[in-house]
DNA sequence: GTACGTGCAAATGATTTGCGTTAAG
DNA sequence: CTTAACGCAAATCATTTGCACGTAC
């Protein structure tokens, strides 16, 4: 018998921890915030289930500065990126994914299935500290 | 005295390297390339350059699936990415670049100074091969 | 009962760093 | 000369893997 998906305890701790957040945990973080629940896990069973569940669709990865992010938004959006921080914002809208939708393909023959913008500044919090 | 900028045969072949590649090459691939020119050149100092290069502005880093790649294109532009061989394919539009610029212009008071687009997909290649 | 999943430790791969030496200006 | 940059090896950091044991179903 082949793939048979088991919902273990720590698959379902870190589907859970992700479930609301916005702040695209790292896997540092998703790692000490599931620890706090299930204190036995390690950080190898995270990176496993993180690749398991983004590769099968129950999260999304993101990577920012060569380190990867996970996120539980599913819907297309993109981003608004700190570039000193390295804090991620999401921004969704179908107006923006449409028309670079439609533009890219207005372009060229290309048989896109995604898109995402990447908006790069610094924000409030490090614009202050200098 | 501070910050005296040296010309050096590494560097100046890096950039050169560089120069016309459409290819986003990895830290590997200049570093072999350079490597025919500079056959004593270490691979230390082909990360130090390069991150020299592209924190002064002299040529441009894009993170693919957790690596770093490097593109002397520096003029604003986005991306098409071959989802299974990591494949980047240049893309310049301006109009592009300006609908999502005013775009988010509109909808948050955000200071933002760049965007890029990443569209993805498979490529001709890989689409073969299944 | 039987895979699939876990935990641990060791392995890998990318990138960084320390330091004595070299060379650009 | 003086100091940034080099080359090398060791260190670090993120991520992966091998394997014996545990557990969801």
């Amino acid at each position: 018998m082949k793939n048979k998906i088991k919902y273990t305890n720590q698959r379902v701790e870190i589907l859970d921890f992700l479930k609301h957040k916005t702040n695209h945990p790292t896997v540092e973080g998703i790692y000490k915030g599931v620890k706090k629940k299930l204190p036995r896990i390690s950080k190898a069973t995270v990176y496993q289930n993180l690749k398991f569940l983004s590769e099968n669709g129950f999260i999304k990865e993101v990577n920012i500065k060569g380190i990867s992010r996970f996120e539980p938004n599913l819907k297309p959006h993109h981003h608004i990126i700190c570039k000193k921080c390295g804090k991620i914002i999401d921004f969704e809208s179908k107006q923006l994914t449409n028309f670079s939708l439609e533009h890219i393909k207005k372009i060229k023959g290309f048989n896109i299935d995604g898109v995402e913008t990447n908006f790069y500044g610094v924000c409030k919090n490090c614009k202050g500290g200098k």
